[in-house]
Order: C-alpha cells, then structure tokens, then sequence
DNA sequence: CGTCTGACGATAT
DNA sequence: TATATCGCCAGAC
C-alpha cells in the first residue's frame, strides 16, 4: 500500500461487478476522494494489487490512452469477455454498462 | 522544497 | 462531437 488513499481506490474498483464497468470520477467518489479522478487513474498505473482494473475506464465511456497499447488491447478483450459491449466508436454505453454502486457512504 | 508530469473531469468554444 | 484549457493530488527528480 503506497498509501492509504491508494488502498481505498483499490478497494472499491474490487467491488465492481462482472460485466460492468465503472469510471474514474465514480471510483474517487466511492472511495471518498470527491471528483479527483486523476488520483484513481495515478493509483492504478502504480497498482500493486491484482484489481481488476480492466473494468476502470474514463467518463467517455472508452478505455484511457495509456503508455502501454497491448494492456489496452487486453483490457478491450478482458471486457468484450464479460460481456461488456463496445461501438462503432470503440466506446462503452455507460448507460448500459455503469457499475451503480449504493454504497457511496463509506464511512 | 520547487517543478513537472500523469490510466481524468468539467466547461468553453 | 471534437479540441483546448484549467484544476485537482501525489510521486519522481
């Protein structure tokens, strides 16, 4: 655990359902960070845990451009996989696919 | 301890 | 709808 922070984001993105998908902005609101996604996006390039972090995309409904292609390509498949769907675009339905989580109070 | 950068989000154009 | 800009926090140098 880089720190606790990093350990709450974690712990939140374990709690996203197969064949769903969640966003940045709704992870660091879950995990009590309020709207500062780029905090989940950071934690999860120094990710240490094997969180299923393919289910993590940004608000547009599409997986974040990020240093390495091929984990994207993986994380395409890792969801076509479960089911999630994408466009023409390339892009997911989040009004489809959005993880809507209930538990939001944590604490 | 100052500065730059980064798996983002929202707003403006 | 796409592009451009600012704000946010933490880590690397």
């Amino acid at each position: 655990m880089t720190s606790e922070t990093y350990d709450r984001i974690y712990e939140v993105i374990e709690q996203i359902p197969e064949g769903n998908v969640a966003t940045y902005g709704q992870i660091a609101r879950l995990a009590g960070l309020g709207g500062h996604a780029r905090l989940v996006g950071y934690a999860l390039h120094a990710c240490d845990r094997p969180v299923p972090w393919h289910r993590v995309i940004n608000a547009r409904g599409e997986v974040s451009d990020r240093a390495d292609a091929y984990a994207e390509q993986l994380q395409h498949r890792l969801l076509a996989k479960e089911g999630v769907r994408f466009d023409e675009r390339g892009r997911i339905a989040l009004e489809q696919f959005r993880w809507e989580d209930e538990e939001a109070d944590a604490e």
